[in-house]
This record gives C-alpha cells, structure tokens and sequence, in this order.
RNA sequence: GGCGCCGUACCCAAGUGGUUAAGGGGGCAGUCUGCAAAACUGUGAUUCAGCGGUUCGAAUCCGCUCGGCGCCUCCA
C-alpha cells in the first residue's frame, strides 16, 4: 500500500514500524459545539484508512483525542454561564452520537487532555530539563531557534515565518515563534498544580503527550486536517522529538477542506452545517442519509477539498440509488437457476483485484467508487442469467469491498429511493410513517384488479396515491408489481 | 510579503509520460411497458485554463501568464 506523507511530499510505501501492526494517532474535536461536515469528513476518512488497514491484515491501534481544555470551552462556558465540565460533557455525548449515526467505528483509544496532566507535566519538564524550553512568570515556552529541523513539516524557513508574524507578539517571548507548553492559571479557569505553580497545559502539547503515552514515542501514522500542518503538527514535532529524544510519527497523513462555495467551512466564517442537521432534517431514514454524505465525501480524494452543496449530495444519493436497486432486483429468484459460470466469477475476482489497486494506491476511493457503478452495469446487463448462487456472490462481494468505506451495507429493503432533501418543508410527513407493508400489499392488489380490467385510470390513481406518499411501483414483466419506499 | 494547492465535458470527479481521457449526475433518442418506473442500448471532451519549452511521444515533466483557494492566528 501507498500512502502520501506530508513530510516527505511524497506518496511512499507504507511500511509499519512493526510488521503487521500498525498505531494511528489522529487530532480530535475540541468539544465545545456541534460537529459540521468538516469533522465529518476527517472522522470518515481516517475510519476508512483504519477499516482498510485491517481490511488488509493488520492489527490496528486507532488513538483519537477529546481536547477538553481550551480557550474556546472557557469562553463557550463563560458565554452560557455554565462550567466547563459541563460544555465538554455536552459535546463529546453530541461528537460520539453524530459518529454512531455515520458509521464510524470508535476509537481503541478516546484520551482527553486532562487525563493525562502528569504525562504533559512530565514531558514539558524534560524539554525544560534539555534546556529547549524557559519559563516566564508561571508560563513555560519551547524554544523554537533551538530545533534544527523546525519547519521541515510545513516547508517553511522560520526566518520567512518571522518577517511577517501577524500574530500580535507577546514581548516577553524570548522570540516571536516560540510557542507556549503551559500557561499560568488565571482566576476562575481550571488549573491544575504543577512545578511551575498552577495553570494548564498549552495546546500542542497535549497531542504530543497522548499519541506518545498510547503509541510510544515513534508510531506509524499521524494524522488530521491540512490547516493542522502548521502549527499544530510543526510544534507537535518539536515537543515530542525534543521530549523523548526519539523520532516521532513517521507518515503525516493531511486531508481537504469541506468548502461552502469553494470557501472554507468554518465556525468562525458561519459557513457550516452541523452533521445533526443534515441527518435530522433529511426527509430519508438516518442511516440512507449517512451513507449518502459517506458516498459523497468518498466520491473525492481525501486530500483535495470538496464542495459541500445539495446538488452533488443528490447525485450521490442518485449513484447509491442504483446499486440498491440491483441489490433489491438480487434479492428475488431467478427465472431460471442456471449453473455458475466461471466467467462471472472471474469478473468478480477482477473487481476485487482492482478496489484493492484503487484503495492501496493512496485510498483512491474515487476510483473504487467508479468501479463499483462499473461492475453494477455489468451485473445488470447479464442479471437475469444469474444463478442463485452468483446473485449472492454479487451482493457478498459488494458488501465485502464496501465494508472499508462503510457503504453497501444497509439491507437493500430499508433503503429509501425517495429524493434526499433537507429543511423542514420536505420532512418526513406524518402520512407516511402511516403506510404498512399490508396497506401498501392491499393497494397493489387492487390496482392488479383494476389493470386486469382495463381500469387504467383507476389503476393510475392507486399508484399516484402511493406515489404522492413515497411509495413507488414497479411492474415486472411477469405481471407482478414490485414496491420501493 | 512568505509557503503551498487547484483549474479535465452542462455539473461533480478519476487519470499525472505512450493503445479508444474512468465513473456518477443531468440532457436527448431508442428497446421494454396499457402508460409509467426500473433496467438495457445509443449519444457526449480530436481534448485536459492560456502561451512557450523538454521529449519519438504530455492532460501528465519544466517555465511564464491568467483565474480560484488555503496556510502563515483558533481551526478537521
């Protein structure tokens, strides 16, 4: 498998440091609000990179952090008149109920900052200890000019960096990159005692701690998204390299944006939608609408930025409608159970051959997208030929290869065909819930009759009826009706 | 100002040195159907922002120009 590492620009064979295991730090959520698309993304992409990881063999430890101490959960705090413990509680329940609802596995490891004060104790105290850090009325900063290989991350020479500084510097800095380990308590925010007097730990550091304490000092992947690069993973580096003495994570793994017409979602720019309203507020059950925004983020490479709007969103909820439709139209017998084939199960060996290619290949899930629509077409042209036996085998291959991304694997009878939308103009109406499959039996049984007779209009109007209640009809050449919500 | 990414058909989006430039959505036409729906068939870029260059050969490598975006401050 190939991976692209942000560290080196390349795309390299993954090669773990222990062969067959593989350890995965990944920045979390600052739980202080809802989750948007954009967390949605990165929880989704480095679910698949896990999922595919295993997929491929390997025992995988998948480390993701809670930060819960941070300016932003003082303020959101302040701001609500409520306690911190408070806001984070919220919020990681709201974190951990939107991933359930998009099919992302939970972490082996969910660490929080403030679990694990003495390991960022300890290690600011070993920067200290090798002199890279110096401490300033209660607060200690790292010592950037000290650190050969600063910015060999970000690709950028720190003497450029300091040119323009936009940063209003603090002056007590011995230089305006240093950056800040732990910072002197201040009245009424949580404080924790160390040997700098009471305070808490600055932000990078935490990560550093964490992904050090689960993984030991050297693992294989770190990860999270491109705006991280720098600073975050450039301090994170330099703390850890410094702390332990050892190299640190050895593929930085960086995905894309989530944009609003082409601009960055963004709490601060007001451009996001929260993962709870999308699934809340489509008019399809929670799990078709979260495999529809899996497909859609999926549909590309996680490293460029994709555009978040409903049109792309109703053309995936359109591509997914299709392979359903195969699975439902597989699900019924054959007209005649003729014998396999070997050639049909050499098309499925080849399917498999070529997702692995795709997936290995930098997780081209684009690609793995657009040979699964592939092999649908080419299922569908030779599906009525099909024994029973290689009708599961179509399914079970889907299923299989679908597993690492998280699709395909919705019974095809609880999908909804109807049109994905959101707000509440186009919710789920109370009306429909009313439809059981014996009313719906009843009306296709009466329009059978009608249509026996000729009745056409009265056979229209049965199926407009159900139409206008989401229920859609399909007749066999057999003569018997087949019916899809 | 520094660093970096992107620009492929009506829309989304793979491909990044070599036979006919994947796939999805949408459109149009046909088969099927009482009519539909679904499925299937046919129909799409002599061309990959523009201009130069390297090469036997470039969407793919190099340079420049234009356009969009991001990071340098919290950020997935």
């Amino acid at each position: 498998m190939k991976i692209f590492n942000t560290l080196t620009n390349h795309k390299e064979p993954f090669v773990p440091l222990v062969p067959s295991r593989v350890g995965i730090y990944v920045c979390g959520v600052t739980v202080y609000d809802e989750c948007h698309v954009g967390h949605a993304r990165s929880a989704i992409v480095f679910d698949v990179l896990r999922r595919y990881l295993m997929y491929r063999g390997y025992q995988v430890t998948y480390v993701k952090n809670f930060t819960d101490v941070d300016d932003k959960i003082i303020k959101r705090a302040a701001d609500e008149g409520i306690t911190c413990d408070t806001v984070v509680g919220k919020y990681m329940h709201a974190y951990s109920r939107d991933m359930k609802r998009l099919g992302v596995g939970i972490p082996d490891v969910e660490p929080r900052a403030t679990e694990h004060m003495s390991d960022i104790i300890r290690m600011i105290q070993a920067i200290l200890d090798k002199g890279l850090a110096y401490r300033i009325d209660g607060d200690v900063y790292y010592r950037v000019s000290d650190c050969p290989a600063y910015g060999r991350l970000s690709r950028r020479p720190v003497a450029d960096m300091q040119a323009v500084a936009r940063v209003e510097v603090d002056t007590r800095k011995h230089d305006p990159m240093d950056f800040s380990l732990w910072k002197a308590a201040k009245p009424g925010e949580p404080a924790w005692d160390s040997p700098w007097g009471r305070g808490r730990p600055g932000w990078h550091i935490e990560c550093s701690a964490m992904s050090v304490r689960h993984l030991g000092a050297t693992f294989d992947i770190h990860g999270g998204g491109k705006d991280l690069i720098f600073p975050h993973h450039e301090n994170e580096i330099a703390q850890s390299c410094t702390a332990t003495g050892q190299a640190f994570a050895r593929y930085w793994v960086h995905h894309g944006f989530v944009t609003i017409d082409e601009a960055k979602m963004a709490k601060s720019l007001g451009n996001f939608f929260t993962v709870r309203e999308i699934v809340e507020q489509s008019n399809c059950p929670e799990p078709v609408t979260a495999e529809v925004l899996r497909y859609f983020l999926l549909s590309t490479h996680y490293r460029g930025d994709v555009n978040f709007a409903p049109a792309p969103m109703a053309a995936a909820k359109a591509a997914l409608d299709n392979i359903y439709d195969l699975f439902i139209r597989l699900s019924e017998p054959p007209r005649h159970d003729s014998a396999p084939g070997t050639s049909f199960r050499n098309t499925l060996t080849a399917f498999q051959k070529t997702f692995e290619e795709a997936m290995d290949d930098d997780l081209n899930t684009p690609r793995v997208l657009a040979e699964c629509q592939h092999l649908r077409a080419e299922v569908n042209q030779g599906q009525q030929g099909l024994s029973r036996e290689e009708r599961r085998d179509v399914r079970e291959t889907f299923r299989r290869c679908g597993a690492p991304l998280g699709l395909f694997q919705l019974d095809e009878h609880t999908w909804s065909f109807r049109e994905l939308s959101f707000g509440a103009a186009s919710c789920r109406t109370a009306a429909d819930q009313d439809c059981t499959d014996e009313w719906i039996q009843e009306q296709i049984q009466q329009r059978a009759q009608a249509r026996a007779q000729q009745a056409f209009a009265i056979a229209d109007s049965i199926r407009e009826t159900l139409a206008s209640r989401g229920i859609i009809l399909e007749d066999r050449p057999d003569g018997s009706t087949r019916w899809k919500r």
